[in-house]
DNA sequence: TATGTTCTTTATCGAACGCTTAATTAGCAC
DNA sequence: GTGCTAATTAAGCGTTCGATAAAGAACATA
């Protein structure tokens, strides 16, 4: 949220920064830059926009891809709560409650315009960090949101039946139907709803509306 | 599908061809070319995979941008199917028959590759043509389908009370969890369904089983 | 075989790229 | 103030970018 230090002036007295407040305005700035333009966008341009010359972002990061590294660091691994999870987990709450919770505090989390833009310039270029995120979302969310969906249907737990690829696949539309309205607004920017609040419980509610008896017959073992 | 010229050879012989064969190879080389890579990839690089020189291209298309211009042309305008609308209007088909057609035609015409790549590519630009085409989904499938889905509910049609932006959404969600099927194999190359068929089944059953209480909440006006 | 057309190449331009070096200057201890 | 030191900058390195100009080679025609 906070703007530095983006000046976008011309000539400037030559200020010296702590270098850790500088690293962190350079880290900031690469975000935001990054997020914009792409990865190919040129450290002259990144510098300028900081109100700094070029040379500067080499003092603080050896390449440019190390500041790109840091970026990623930044903007993916800062952001993951393992709180999610339990959440899910927490049957104490009814599933229509927990979903709801964890997909309001999971869009405002990752919804916003360095976040979403950022992982889908990293997904593009096919970069580890990426896949790794992705692992992540189906070993800590979808899988988790399929044995829960198991356990509200009566239906063996996944020591039992192990979850199918195909029911990840179910848990993967509820999420990509909530996660593209990010990709929409930031990465199209196009308008969304106005209220996500509301459509995040209408979606919850029509998935789960909705998804029993496929959920039943997968679980079954109708083969593909 | 058919793999034209990528040679990477060295040393090849000069081989002179009919200007609109030389073009469409370019043109196809070029998709190929900037899905992968995007549209930073560099025109050497391009040239050095079609087996020719680079000032060649630049014989064909006057800039970089002329030749980027006709990629958009030849991936987005050429694939979409004015009969799809006219599909989902007809009412002597069962709806959700209705719905898996065309979500099982539209992704068979759009899941590859390039499409995908490039459509993401162009969309994180800001491109025009990007805009345009989500306009069209829009109009021309998304405000369908909610007419529809009031008609099946006997609801008010859209001439009566006009489609809500909610409900737009809605569409838009249904349309997201199999778009982004695509997104998953093509941009993040992750795995995804073996079966697309059964996938867009299962998830146009979710939607319709579980669509119908919220759409009726969203007409009767509850307004966010 | 000779000739004209035009498709394709070689050779290159000026600007911009990531990155380096060496000179400057801001901020601190005294 | 005065020096010291590290943050910052000006200048520039070699390379690569999109794009151009002119030379060369394939093909049709005679």
């Amino acid at each position: 949220m906070s703007t530095i230090g983006d000046l976008e002036g011309e000539t400037r007295p030559r200020r010296r920064l702590p270098p850790e407040e500088r690293e962190r305005q350079i880290v900031e700035g690469a975000i935001r830059f990054f997020a914009e333009v792409g990865f190919d966008g040129q450290t002259r341009e990144l510098a300028r926009r900081l109100g700094i010359t070029q040379p500067l972002l080499f003092r603080y990061f050896p390449t440019k891809d190390d500041l790109i590294d840091r970026v990623y660091e930044e903007v993916y691994l800062r952001r993951w709560k393992p709180e999610w999870t339990d959440w899910l987990e927490d049957r104490s709450v009814p599933l229509e409650k927990r979903l709801v919770r964890y997909y309001e505090d999971y869009s405002a989390t990752i919804f916003d315009y360095e976040w979403v833009r950022i992982f889908m310039f990293s997904g593009l270029k096919g970069e580890d960090i990426n896949r790794r995120y992705l692992r992540i979302v189906r070993e800590k969310i979808l899988a988790v949101v399929c044995g829960e969906l198991r356990h509200e249907l009566g239906l063996p737990g996944p020591d039992e039946v192990p979850i199918r690829p195909d029911e990840i696949d179910l848990a993967w539309s509820l999420h990509a139907a909530i996660f593209y309205v990010g990709v929409r607004k930031y990465a199209y920017r196009e308008p969304v709803p106005k209220e996500l609040s509301g459509f995040i419980s209408h979606n919850v509610r029509i998935f789960l509306g909705g998804v029993a008896p496929v959920v039943r017959e997968l679980v079954a073992g109708r083969d593909a």
